[in-house]
DNA sequence: CCGTAATTTTAATTCGGATTAAAATAATGC
DNA sequence: GCATTATTTTAATCCGAATTAAAATTACGG
């Protein structure tokens, strides 16, 4: 059977080397969504990506049908990510704030960690609609489940009264910029983990901790 | 004289029109950020900036020598911005954390309000290399004079002492996501200046007001 | 070892948006 | 009004990166 574009290999590839196959698409959406950080979406080429898993850049259609696909694929990994965090903050949390400690405290030891950078969500209009749309939604719930958490520690009294909309967008923004200026640098990644949950959540305040 | 490519307009249209020229110029310019900031960069095309102007892509190159150079001077912009509110809070601030705070107040105003839409420095690394390094320089600047105010305020007592490379990072990334979610609304611009500092700040703990 | 499927490459092709040149229109000073 | 300059448009051209097709290579079960 001839690989062409109507066929996806992902179906056919079942029993015989599913994990190689998932193996190599895993590591190409790491190398993308460090070109897509460091280079921006427009400065990486497929040939960027390609050549840092020493392919060529043909080689990368086997793995997905477009660039476009690429970057959704990073984006729903993103996703992920985020909503594993944000799980098992909410699964492990006693208090709201603890809640948001823990949800920063995961979330930023995966960004800076083994599972390789994170793609900054910076290029969701350019997705075609239908991924377009999707990854909105699942950004939105993000937020969303968020602000509960928020909500949920202004109730419990371990969180100050605020507007939870933009609290959620100041703590989300922070979070976002991180692989911006964060490329893998393992003493760097402690102090991120070690620091941020504190700045975010205790702020600036000489008595606040 | 006709206008070629060798030439630029600007240095020709000293008396007569400089305004003129200067005002869609800025025009242009806001207009590019506001669709680099919706669109993304690869996203936006040169016919997409004009048609907000009511132009045809080709007239910009009469402000402009390339789609580079767009960018570049919208970063130039951004980066003004932020001096600016920075400049004129270390020149009022009394404390190092009042500095800070007047500092979100500021930067937070001019970027919600009439100047128009800031671009968020996303795509700095495809300028091309003179412009790269002199926009890098220019964040790097930034970056260094808040972290002074950060320690002026831990000597002072007013901050709780912190690394101020990670909280500098954190408010930053903060403050640069902004323009990603804030699209013009002066309702939601008028709570993002009263609710941010306070965030970034304070932080979220109950008693910490 | 062999045959088949998986993976990658080589070598075009395609295509959209950036860029350019020249012409057309608008503004402005005299 | 006229001449000159400023501004914009029309109508190509250009170019690089995405994409495709077919061929080559590699891996692997039997």
């Amino acid at each position: 059977m001839v690989l062409g574009s109507s066929e996806t290999p992902e179906i056919m590839a079942r029993k015989a080397s599913e994990t190689r196959w998932e193996l190599q698409k895993d590591r190409m959406l790491r190398a993308a969504a460090r070109c897509f950080n460091e280079k921006g979406y427009s400065g990486t080429s497929l040939k960027d990506v390609a050549n840092i898993l020493g392919l060529t850049d043909a080689a990368l259609y086997y793995y997905v049908r477009n660039k476009e696909e690429l970057v959704y694929l990073c984006y729903l990994r993103a996703g992920d990510v985020g909503r594993e965090a944000l799980d098992r903050a909410i699964a492990e949390g006693v208090s709201g704030l603890d809640t948001v400690r823990r949800y920063l405290r995961y979330h930023l030891e995966v960004m800076t960690g083994e599972r390789g950078p994170i793609a900054i969500m910076s290029e969701i209009p350019s997705l075609e609609p239908a991924h377009r749309d999707e990854i909105l939604e699942i950004s939105r719930c993000h937020s969303a489940r968020f602000e509960e958490v928020l909500e949920k520690g202004i109730a419990d009294g371990s969180i100050a009264p605020c507007d939870v909309r933009m609290t959620g967008n100041a703590i989300m923004g922070s979070l976002n910029w991180v692989p911006k200026w964060f490329h893998g640098d393992a003493a760097v990644a402690d102090k991120v983990v070690a620091e941020f949950p504190a700045i975010l959540s205790a702020g600036l305040l000489a008595n606040g901790r």
